[in-house]
DNA sequence: CGAATTTATGAAAACATTTGCAATACTATT
DNA sequence: AATAGTATTGCAAATGTTTTCATAAATTCG
C-alpha cells in the first residue's frame, strides 16, 4: 500500500526495495539462472509490492528486440482480412510479440507511410498484404534491413519471403469448374485491379484458362464492382439484364458473388438452374447463404497462422533463411453451380 | 550511396553529416522554429542521405509519449468489431498514434494479460471493449494511472470514460418494435452472456420491456447460439420446430438473425409473413440479405471514430476531463418484420 | 557605437535498461 | 588449510534521444 503508484517504479526502485543492485534485478528477468533462488524471490516480492512493469522502450534501446511486429493491410473491415489478422495476431502473440496494425485503404503511398511509422517504432518485422508495393516501400525495407513478409499471395518470383495462395490458380480453378460444367457463356464481375494484385492475378488466371479453351468474354459481360454486397448486386443486375445473359457468373470474390446471388434472386432467376455463380475466397458466411455458395477456398486462417509462426521464427532465429510458402486452394462445391441447362 | 545502411544511423550520425550538434538535429524535429532555415535544410539533406528514421523507443524513454494506443477486443474476426477497429485505427492514426491490437477471445484473464503486455510497451492509453473487466485489469489500470477507455457500451455509472451505445436500450427498442406489430409470442436467440456484457445488457432490456407488457417467454422459446450464422441457423431450426412456434424471433445480434432467416427459409416459412425476425447491430450485409433484415442499428463506425478522436484528445491535452459519450441507436425497419398475421 | 535583447547553437545531464568486466563469496579438491 | 574453480553480485559504460542551461552571434534601439 505504501509506495505503490509513487510515479517512478523502475528497475532501481525494485533494486532498492529488494536491497540488491539494478543489474541483479535485470538479470532476474533476462537470465534467471544466473541469480540465486533466494535473491530471485526477494526481487519478485519487491516487483509485486511495487507493481513494477518492465519497460520495453528502454530494452529496445539496447538493441534488444522491441517485441512488436507491424502488419499493414488494405483494410481491416473485410471478412477475409479480419480472419487473417486474427490468426496472425494469435500466432505472433504465442511467440511473445505484439501486433501493430495499420490499414492503407488500397493506397500504396499510405502503405509506405505506415511502414515508415512502424520503423520509427522499431518493429522487429513488417508484414504486408500482397506482392505489389510502391518502390519507396521496397527501398525502405531494403535499406533498413528490416525483416519483411508478404502475406496472402504466393508467387515464385517474389522478392520477399511470402506466405499465401496462388491467386492466378484460384482464378483458373474457378474457371475450370464452370467450363467442366459445360458453361461457355460466362460473365465476369471483378473488383478494380488497380493496386490490388490479388484481383489482378485472379482475373489473369481466368483469362488464361478461357483463352486455352478459345473462349472470349464480350465486354458487356465483364463488369467491375467494389467490395460491397449491395454494389455488387447492382452491377450484377445490370449485367444480367443485358440482351444475351450469361449462363454463369464468375466473381472475383465471395462478397461480389453474394451480391450476384441476391441480384439473381431479385430478378426471379433460379440459382443454379437458370444461372450458376462461383466466387473466390470462401468467406465466413459463404456456406450459409441459400443456396450455399460454390467457391474456391483461400485458407485465410491457415495463411495467417503460418505466416505468424514462420515470421517470428525467422525473426528470432539466427540462421534466418528466407522462405516461401504456398497454401493449398480448395474447390468448394456447394449449391450455386450446376451443369449448364440444355434448352 | 556511400554511408547508407552503415548500421548505426542515429541522430549523431546525422549531426556529424550536417556538421551540427545532435541537439540541433533533435530540435529540427521537435521545435523546428527554434532552428534557422539554413541549418534545417542542411540537416534535412543529411537525413535524406543517410536514410535516418527517428527512434521512438529512445523518445519514449524521455517521458515523451510512445505514440501507441492499445486496443483489446474480444475478437477481431467479427464483422462488427472489425468495423470498430477500422474506424478507431483511422481515427487515432490521424492524431499521429499507432494501434497495438490484441484479442482475448472472451476470456477476461487473457484481457488482463494483454493490457499488461501493452503496459510493457508503454502505450499512451488502453481501450477495452465493454464495461465488464476482471478486477485485476481494473486494478492495473488504476495503479499504473494509464488513460483507459471503454468502447462499445454506454453506461452512466461506468468508472472509465466510455464511448458506446446503450445495449439495454437496444434490447428494449427491438422488443418494442415487435410488440408494436402485435407480436406476443416471441422467441429469443442470444449468445452466451458470460463475460459478454453487451449480450447481457441487451437481453435484460428485452426482458424488462416484455415484463412491462406482462409477457413472459417460455424457456423452450429461449435459445442460446454462438456468433456464427450456421450454428445460429441450427439453433433457430430447433426452436422453430417446437410445438408452439413463436410469431417473431428476436435475435441478440445480426449474425444470429441471419442464421434465423436462413433457418426459416429452409423450413419453408415465409419471412415476414409467417415469421418476423429482428436483429441487433446492423452489420454490413444485413441490408443485403433477402428480405433485408430489420434491426437496431449500433453505429460501430461512429463509435470507433468518436472513441479515437476523444481518446487521443484526452491523452494529448493537459486538462483531461473524463467523458462519457452515448451514441444514438436507430431502428432500421427492412423486410423481415411485419404485423402479426390474424388467423 | 555600446548596451540590451533576441536568436541560434552546443555541452551535458537525464531517461530505464542491459551487459562485460571485476570483485567477492562459496565449494570442492588435494 | 591452502588453492583452484565456480557461483553470485555489483560497477560502470553504453544505448538514442530530449531538454535545460549556458554561450556566442546577430539584431535592435537609444
Amino acid at each position: 500500500m505504501s509506495n505503490l503508484q509513487k510515479g517512478k517504479v523502475d528497475i532501481v526502485a525494485v533494486a532498492k526495495a529488494a536491497k540488491v543492485s539494478p543489474s541483479t534485478v535485470s538479470r532476474t528477468f533476462n537470465h534467471p539462472n544466473l541469480v540465486s533462488p533466494a535473491t530471485r524471490k526477494k526481487i519478485n516480492r519487491a516487483v509485486q509490492k511495487l507493481g513494477y512493469i518492465r519497460n520495453r522502450a528502454a530494452q529496445t534501446m539496447h538493441g534488444k528486440r522491441s517485441g512488436t511486429i507491424g502488419l499493414v493491410v488494405p483494410t481491416i473491415n473485410h471478412a477475409i482480412f479480419a480472419e487473417v489478422i486474427q490468426a496472425f495476431s494469435d500466432s505472433i502473440d504465442k511467440a511473445g510479440f505484439s501486433l501493430l496494425l495499420a490499414s492503407h485503404g488500397y493506397d500504396l503511398d499510405r502503405e509506405y507511410a505506415m511502414v515508415r511509422k512502424f520503423l520509427e517504432h522499431r518493429v522487429d518485422g513488417v508484414a504486408l498484404v500482397g506482392l505489389e508495393h510502391s518502390d519507396a516501400s521496397t527501398r525502405l525495407i531494403e535499406q533498413q534491413k528490416i525483416p519483411a513478409l508478404a502475406i496472402w499471395n504466393y508467387s515464385e518470383d517474389c522478392i520477399l519471403p511470402c506466405v499465401g495462395a496462388d491467386n492466378r490458380l484460384a482464378g483458373r480453378l474457378a474457371t475450370e469448374h464452370l467450363l467442366a460444367l459445360g458453361h461457355r457463356n460466362i460473365g465476369l464481375i471483378f473488383p478494380q485491379t488497380n493496386g490490388n494484385d490479388r484481383a489482378q492475378h485472379r482475373i489473369s488466371g481466368v483469362h488464361a484458362a478461357l483463352t486455352e479453351m478459345g473462349i472470349s468474354v464480350p465486354s458487356e459481360h465483364e463488369s467491375e464492382a467494389p467490395y460491397s454486397v449491395s454494389q455488387a448486386k447492382k452491377a450484377a443486375i445490370s449485367l444480367l439484364t443485358e440482351r444475351s445473359r450469361p449462363t454463369a457468373l464468375l466473381c472475383g470474390n465471395d462478397v461480389i458473388a453474394q451480391g450476384a446471388l441476391f441480384a439473381a434472386q431479385s430478378l426471379g432467376l433460379k440459382v443454379p438452374d437458370d444461372l450458376s455463380i462461383i466466387g473466390i475466397g470462401d468467406f465466413k458466411g459463404s456456406a450459409d447463404v441459400e443456396p450455399g455458395l460454390t467457391t474456391i477456398r483461400i485458407p485465410a486462417e491457415t495463411i495467417g497462422k503460418l505466416a505468424g509462426e514462420r515470421f517470428t521464427d525467422y525473426i528470432t532465429s539466427e540462421d534466418s533463411a528466407p522462405f516461401k510458402i504456398c497454401c493449398e486452394l480448395e474447390r468448394v462445391v456447394r449449391g450455386t453451380t450446376s451443369p449448364v441447362s440444355v434448352y
